[in-house]
DNA sequence: GTTTTCCCTTGACATTCGCCCAGAAAAATC
DNA sequence: GATTTTTCTGGGCGAATGTCAAGGGAAAAC
């Protein structure tokens, strides 16, 4: 009844293809307006099709909600994947992560804006929780891939767990989008200040694979 | 002609205490429900008057949200100023600081979702960006003062900005509150922890006023 | 005691929402 | 080319929303 009848070639993938369009669609319009304000017509609206299509594809508007969460999470896994394989010292994977941190906000803030959005949410609708939590633990799992190289590289240890690390970071990230957002013009060279001032100090020694002790003042 | 009419007696008194009872009211609703689900309607059931009133005192839904956030606010910024008071030795102050972390979450749950929640809602509505970034600075002076206590106590110097140590104990905060929210029993312990064992990096000698190197394991 | 002012209730409004459905259009199958 | 299946459209439903207006009733002012 629920539509997942298969007759012969590859109706499953065309099925996934076309949820994804959908997906994407709804993330566009969703990363402008935010979790409240969207609504399935106005999604429609901003795609090709009707509003009809909508519950075609997705049983509900929260399972598209969800579906688009995790689709998001695709396109995050790997994004600082290359930043790691391509750095030759300590120094260099810290300029290289904290300006592609400071880039992406730049270039994705809205798909941010809406991740924030859609994790507060997931405190009022139980609905969503897992899916956030486990973009959270890959989200972690990604910093903590970032962190382990750099302290390879600095030939030190890390003295926090993955979970401090990545709360911190996102801590600061999270500050950085809003103030990005709110049009501050220096919200994100402070973000790469702040993350190049930061992450020595999550190392045993600290004060020797780095430039001196003072590391982010303003 | 928003009802600035005064009469004669102490009527702006009269009308601010409502406004007051008011908020209070639609905090508690909006701390359960959060901003997206909560509605005028829904605020004035919980409370002891009827929906119409809500628009007499106050023009607008955003205004009334806004009224909420500043009182909510107010309750906020001396929260941890007891803390700093009593406080008499470095370890003293860290142990007290990050237990009372870890008890307004227990306590006021769904006070800090609803924080939030608006933040990030900051992001879609302008409306709301002023207040938010009012109330995140003063969070942040909050911290700042927590822990220029603790370097002076620790007679050591913080390496770190306010922006910075502010993001980044936030950042814990939310994780532990997410955490708390979705039900994981470690949450608040693990959030004491961290803490304890984060802010003694945040000072220049690191390793001596505190016990020993690893800080946050799990 | 009458009038005026203020506070609040109640009901209604236009709009929008998620959801559902009957049927058209398109694609696949025979 | 006919038939079946899949995909999509557009309208409509009930419920809920923010906002507003008309009016009651109590307190204050005269």
């Amino acid at each position: 009844m629920a539509g997942v009848n298969r007759a012969r070639v590859a109706p499953a993938d065309k099925h996934d293809k076309r949820r994804s369009e959908l997906a994407e669609s709804a993330l566009r319009t969703l990363g402008e307006l935010g979790y409240a304000r969207t609504s399935l017509r106005e999604i429609a609206n901003n795609s090709e099709f009707s509003h009809g299509v909508m519950h075609y594809y997705f049983a509900d508007k929260l399972e598209l909600i969800v579906y688009c969460v995790r689709y998001y999470k695709a396109r995050c896994v790997t994004r600082y994947d290359d930043v790691i394989a391509d750095a030759t010292s300590a120094d260099g994977l810290l300029n290289a992560f904290s300006a592609k941190l400071a880039e992406t906000i730049r270039d994705e803030g809205p798909m941010h804006s809406l991740w924030y959005d859609l994790r507060s949410q997931s405190m009022f609708e139980p609905g969503l929780r897992e899916a956030v939590t486990l973009i959270d633990r890959t989200l972690e799992e990604m910093i903590w891939r970032v962190l382990r190289r750099y302290a390879d590289l600095a030939g030190q240890d890390i003295r926090l767990s993955a979970a401090a690390a990545y709360a911190m970071l996102d801590g600061l990230f999270q500050q950085a989008l809003l103030g990005h957002v709110a049009g501050r013009a220096d919200a994100l060279d402070g973000l790469s200040q702040q993350v190049r001032g930061v992450i020595p100090l999550m190392l045993t020694a600290g004060d020797r694979a780095t430039r001196p002790a003072r590391a982010a003042a303003g």
